[in-house]
RNA sequence: CGGGAUGUGGCUCAGCUUGGUAGAGCACCUGGUUUGGGACCAGGGGGUCGCAGGUUCGAAUCCUGUCAUCCCGACCA
């Protein structure tokens, strides 16, 4: 069997392994589209479960809507039309005719929902909406790398509308705060929140946030965004509402999302040179247990094997046995590795022998005897203190890959032999923004709202800094 | 979109320089022996060489075009 690249030999050339020797995707015959295999989409299910469950909490409902949009929906929005051009789909022909109007395929669904609320926004009783919608979405991109980038990928977008700017600002952080648990909690990735820079912000938006998160090549992947779009769409698409007051009052809106980059940051955060390592919290399979043994006592040890399963599920644990005859232990061990199993649960006859099974740990390596009696109430803990330990790894690793510079050379410095993210003070100026790009290869991330630490001066151009920015290079 | 590389059974690749009708390892199938970290023996199936043209008696091999993937860069909610 082929290895794997190691991380540290090169590291893209590892994740691409990864990928594919994991079975989460292939490559479609259609540029820049990947194929999300059933152990790949199991991922993105479960990622999906956890936030729609989280979306209906915060009094969101979800709805759909069409794949096509008009084109004169784009030309409303002025910044809107400019941002997304470049990498919009056309469909010109339809029904062996050509059509009136070029449909583009949505590349975000701002411009459709707009349009709708409009026509379902009378009252100021009829606010707050606040949609959410799970699709598909298209932007051409001229470099694609599965999961981080491909022209087509899976989503969910939030659009909601309200009667005031507090009420919509109240929402754009609320759902960042949301992404924040999920991120951090589930996937067990840590993010650095904060605000994007006018340059990075959404087109159209007012402002946009960001949850921002490390690789472990040292580069920042933009794992969740939340813009606030002000009254720029309302305006666009007379989004209006009749007030108390007897008025007609434009609305504010916000959207948000976050999408299937998620399994490439699940992939990039925890991977190793085994292979996948997932959080317990998402693994489609937490526990796999390999039941071992000669053939004469196998059938003994594969029976009670399966009562150890059906015990472990009815906890709720996430449990598989794989019973294959013709695999070698040592070959599914390797396997389960590969795949990113949290747990695996080996037994043969010497544990029978012991009344134990033995329990390895895909994040340590570690092994645990653990006497039968206990493995119902270990299990849980088990998979706790795994995702625990998981989050702690990622934290330890961005922390200790974050730095402070207070000169533009000293930023280039850390940026090409350290790698990682730079917290730097900025002027905000375009063009010193700018610069950094130019000499250091990173791009400002977000604006943190919690600065570790707060500098005075731009690294640029030395000015008194407005704010202080987390620099990096980035997926 | 620019520069570089690659494309040959499911996978990794050899063959291409010097054209002569496709090969290895792994995987797969059958039988047997095995099973606590990627088992072994024997037998077997599978590819008109990314695609389209061209040169030639003859093309995986030479030429042109095209598509896709990977790396670097530009661009990028």
């Amino acid at each position: 069997m082929q290895k794997i690249t190691s991380q540290s030999e090169d590291f893209s050339r590892w994740y691409i392994d990864v990928i594919q020797r994991a079975d989460l995707m292939d490559y479609a015959p259609v540029r820049g589209c990947i194929v999300f295999k059933p152990d790949g989409y199991e991922l993105w299910e479960a990622c999906q479960r956890e936030l729609d469950r989280r979306f209906k909490e915060t009094g969101h409902r979800n709805a759909y809507f069409p794949l096509f949009i008009p084109e004169s929906f784009f030309q409303k929005e002025k910044e809107h039309v400019e941002g997304f051009n470049p990498e919009l789909p056309w469909v010109t022909e339809a029904g062996g005719e050509k059509l009136e109007e070029r449909l583009a395929i949505r590349p975000t669904s701002e411009t459709i929902i707009g349009h709708m609320f409009a026509e379902w926004i009378q009252s100021y009783r009829d606010l707050p909406l606040k949609i959410n919608q799970w699709a598909n979405v298209v932007r051409w991109e001229k470099r694609t790398l599965p999961f981080l980038r491909t022209s087509e990928f899976l989503w969910q977008e939030g659009h909601t509308a309200h009667t005031t700017s507090a009420e919509a600002e109240e929402e754009t952080l609320m759902i960042l705060d949301l992404y924040t648990d999920f991120v951090e909690n589930i996937l067990a990735i840590p993010v650095y929140r904060g605000q994007k820079t006018p340059s990075e912000k959404f087109a159209g938006a007012v402002n946009t946030y960001s949850i921002e998160a490390m690789m472990k090549d040292g580069k920042a992947l933009q794992a969740g965004t939340s813009h606030y779009m002000g009254q720029n769409f309302a305006r666009a698409f007379d989004m209006k509402y009749l007030d108390k007051d007897n008025t007609l009052k434009y609305v504010y809106t916000t959207s948000w999302g976050v999408s299937t980059r998620m399994l490439g940051a699940i992939i990039m955060v925890h991977g190793d040179d085994k292979g996948l390592a997932l959080p317990p919290k998402v693994a489609p399979t937490q526990v796999i247990i390999v039941p071992i043994g000669p053939q004469k006592e196998l059938e003994r040890v594969v029976t009670y094997a399966n009562k150890l399963r059906d015990r472990l599920a009815q906890t709720g644990v996430r449990v598989k046995i794989d019973a294959r005859e013709d695999i070698s232990p040592g070959w599914k061990f390797n396997e389960y590795e590969l795949r990113g199993v949290p747990v695996r649960l080996e037994i043969g006859p010497r544990d029978l022998q012991n009344e134990q099974v033995v329990l390895v740990r895909r994040d340590t390596g570690e092994k645990l005897f653990v006497p039968e009696s206990e493995l119902l109430n270990r299990v849980p803990g088990l998979l706790q203190d795994i995702q625990s330990n998981m989050y702690s790894k990622a934290k330890d690793f961005r922390d200790s890959n974050s730095h402070v510079a207070r000169h533009l050379t000293e930023m280039a410095e850390i940026i090409r032999d350290r790698r990682g993210f730079v917290l730097a003070g900025w002027c905000g100026e375009d063009s010193c923004e700018k610069s950094v790009k130019q000499e250091t290869g990173a791009t400002s991330r977000n604006i943190p709202f919690d600065p570790p630490e707060v500098l005075p001066a731009c690294i640029v151009c030395g000015k008194p800094a407005k704010h202080t920015v987390w620099f990096a290079k980035s997926y």
